[in-house]
DNA sequence: TCTGGGGTCCTAGGACCC
DNA sequence: TCTGGGGTCCTAGGACCC
């Protein structure tokens, strides 16, 4: 999708339409997320700081990032692609590879189907997409980008040589900043550079990353479309608004950023076996700390209590500006764990069912089975209220006490 | 006035096991 | 009297992507 987040504010709002359009960055320590093209011209560009952002374009409108709501545009986008094609692999939310190997009598030439595709994304969303069309993953996603926005770029099979040769080694998928020096020093500038580069040299230079970026040089690029792939780990991390210190200054940020991740693993019907805690200082030095356990979670409660152990191993005296956690080692579908496997209970496992709305309930009063009231763990029943009252309706006493302290008149409108 | 938040993948050393 | 080799798992950090 082109400039996805912007172009859907812009769609969604018409006096938007033709402005240069900032989501993200409005608040003292964010960053860009996406720039419309108008803002672009301004040379304001997604990951840079908001004040620099602002410096370049004063006259920028600057808006919130609605992920809610972005999430559900890509599923409706998602949805067009898989009436093409049954092999979608989700890249992020605004890209996809499609796998149309074998649908030219449906579809007629790859152009045709990549004019089809975007014409069925504009018909459904109103937004606009740019296509590469190419025998592999690697060509197809680099090609994609040559003819934004709202472009097709085909290259046409067997020329992926050529038609890599020109373009700068920063191109290359895994290439970043670091990659892209190494190569510089060795005097490689573009893909042509690398293609044309000794083989053992490289490899011998660096290893089998060499050889890998030799291989995508020449346009050679064999993996296969992954549709199903499924989430590793679900983590939460916040940019305090001001810098904090200590133990205890530590554990109330990192405490909701516990809930949220829990409250996913649950929704996810997924539990976890490690966790991870996330320091960024002020120097911008990160460190993590983990651990796995025997028994997975999707509880707060166990969770913290490794939160709090990995937190007693890490300095917390210097000035810190971000907090983060993860959820890893994900055990999916809990379900089919063999039934005579013990499970830990929680706690507070015995907690009674959030009592039934009267008469015309929206949940189904047969959802409280006796079986299933067993699952009715503290975090559960928070679950449900949020669902029913929203997020603000309930909230741990040590998160409510600093909301107060230090946000009287303005809940919930903490940028943090 | 400094630099988000969500991830993935790779590497490398050490513990541990046979 | 001088300590193999192979494998896995755990942990921490780093590069990279959108």
């Amino acid at each position: 999708m082109d400039a996805f987040y912007a172009s859907v504010e812009q769609r969604d709002n018409p006096d938007l339409q033709g402005k240069p359009v900032i989501v993200g960055g409005s608040s003292r320590r964010g960053v860009v997320t996406t720039a419309s093209y108008e803002a672009r011209r301004f040379g304001v560009k997604s990951a840079m700081p908001g004040f620099k952002a602002r410096q370049l374009c004063p006259q920028g409108i600057f808006l919130p990032v609605r992920m809610a709501h972005y999430v559900a545009v890509s599923q409706s986008i998602m949805e067009v692609f898989r009436q093409f094609s049954p092999v979608v692999e989700p890249l992020s939310l605004d890209e996809a590879f499609l796998d149309m190997t074998g649908c030219e009598r449906i579809y007629g030439s790859p152009m045709q189907m990549a004019e089809q595709v975007r014409r069925a994304i504009w018909d459904r969303e109103h937004l606009t997409a740019s296509v590469g069309v190419a025998a592999n993953k690697f060509v197809a996603k680099i090609a994609s980008d040559l003819n934004k926005p709202n472009g097709i770029t085909e290259c046409p099979l067997g020329q992926e040589k050529a038609f890599l040769a020109p373009l700068v080694v920063e191109k290359l998928w895994g290439v970043g900043p670091k990659s892209a020096a190494r190569l510089h020093a060795e005097g490689l500038h573009t893909i042509g550079d690398i293609a044309n580069a000794d083989e053992v040299w490289l490899a011998e230079e660096l290893g089998s990353f060499g050889v890998h970026l030799r291989e995508l040089s020449h346009g050679r690029d064999t993996r296969v479309l992954k549709p199903d792939r499924t989430r590793k780990s679900i983590g939460s991390e916040r940019t305090l608004m001001e810098n904090i210190q200590g133990y205890e200054a530590v554990r109330e940020r990192i405490l909701p950023l516990v809930d949220e991740v829990c409250s996913t693993l649950r929704r996810k019907g997924s539990r976890a076996f490690g966790v991870r805690i996330k320091i960024r200082y002020a120097s911008f030095d990160r460190h993590t700390r983990d651990e796995r356990q025997k028994q997975p979670f999707d509880e707060a409660g166990p969770m913290l209590e490794v939160v709090e152990r990995l937190l007693r191993r890490i300095d917390l005296e210097q000035e810190i500006r971000l907090v983060g956690v993860t959820a890893f080692d994900l055990d999916d579908d809990p379900e089919e764990e063999a039934v005579d496997e013990p499970r830990q209970m929680g706690l507070f496992a015995s907690i009674a069912p959030v009592a039934p709305q009267p008469a015309s309930s929206s949940a189904p009063s047969g959802a409280e089975t006796p079986a299933s009231a067993g699952a009715s763990t503290i975090g559960s029943v928070m679950d449900r209220i949020h669902d029913r009252f929203g997020k603000e309706a309930l909230a741990r006493g040590a998160v409510v006490g600093r909301r107060r302290a230090h946000s009287p008149s303005s809940a919930g409108n903490d940028s943090e």
